[in-house]
DNA sequence: GTCCTTGTACAGTAAACAGGGAACACGTCT
DNA sequence: AGACGTGTTCCCTGTTTACTGTACAAGGAC
């Protein structure tokens, strides 16, 4: 059922019209009905939008696309393939870091940040 | 279409029968039905099973769950939440780690349980 | 009043998902 | 020859996903 938070919505809306938007034209740009987008903003929709769909959301608001993808209930899908690029380290590692508090997740990112320096790999 | 990888149905075939399962045994065994598995070792089918069920295969055969999930280009179920509980953070890291070598990944992993030490949450 | 824009309720849907049933061919054992 | 266990093939199906079209009510502008 792709739970999103129900803050997701009302939060849409209040971005939304912050910047202006009609609903018509919002969902217009997103190339989405008005429909949809009114039942996405009432949370009265069992599926929302695909993370696509919701990063073009954040670019035309100016916010986080992580963050609003994550509220949308979805994963940023490039996630998937990193993670199946190492399927035994890298669920690992989120496991690890679950527990963590943000100044520690700061901490280990700066690691791997300073690890990654010269590896540019595709 | 969530690509599996072609391997996924060849490795469960040659697990299977080195476990001394025939087909209709251990599709019983995970509540699936003869045809679907077969399918699946064959590499015939669009949509591989779902996570659980991929899990469930892997404690059957002594496999790693992750392993065998990554090769049925699945997600493990556990991780999506654990993305969502910081929704900047973890996207990065897995980003930042990305074109990290077995053994880098290994030392971050380390780093981020030293850090979890304490810290037995939820 | 009527025009236009706002959001909304109702109903529907093509495609993908995650399988399943029945019958079949093949080898083996007796 | 019959029974049995192996995997396979053809075709079918309920459910979920991610939406859409049409029509409508409420509020302002002219």
């Amino acid at each position: 059922m792709t739970e999103s938070n129900p803050n997701f919505g009302s939060f849409l809306r209040e971005r939304r019209t912050a910047k202006g938007y009609s609903l018509r034209r919002f969902a217009e740009l997103l190339g989405l009905s008005p429909t949809y987008l009114s039942h996405v903003e009432q949370g009265k929709v069992d599926s929302p939008p695909t993370s696509d769909r919701v990063r073009r959301m954040a670019e035309l608001l100016g916010e986080s696309a992580d963050e609003l993808i994550a509220m949308a209930g979805r994963v940023p899908d490039d996630l998937p393939k990193i993670i199946q690029s190492q399927p035994e380290a890298m669920p690992a590692l989120l496991r690890a870091a679950k527990g963590l508090t943000p100044a520690q997740m700061k901490k280990l990112l700066d690691q791997a940040n300073k690890m990654g320096g010269k590896e540019g790999s595709q």
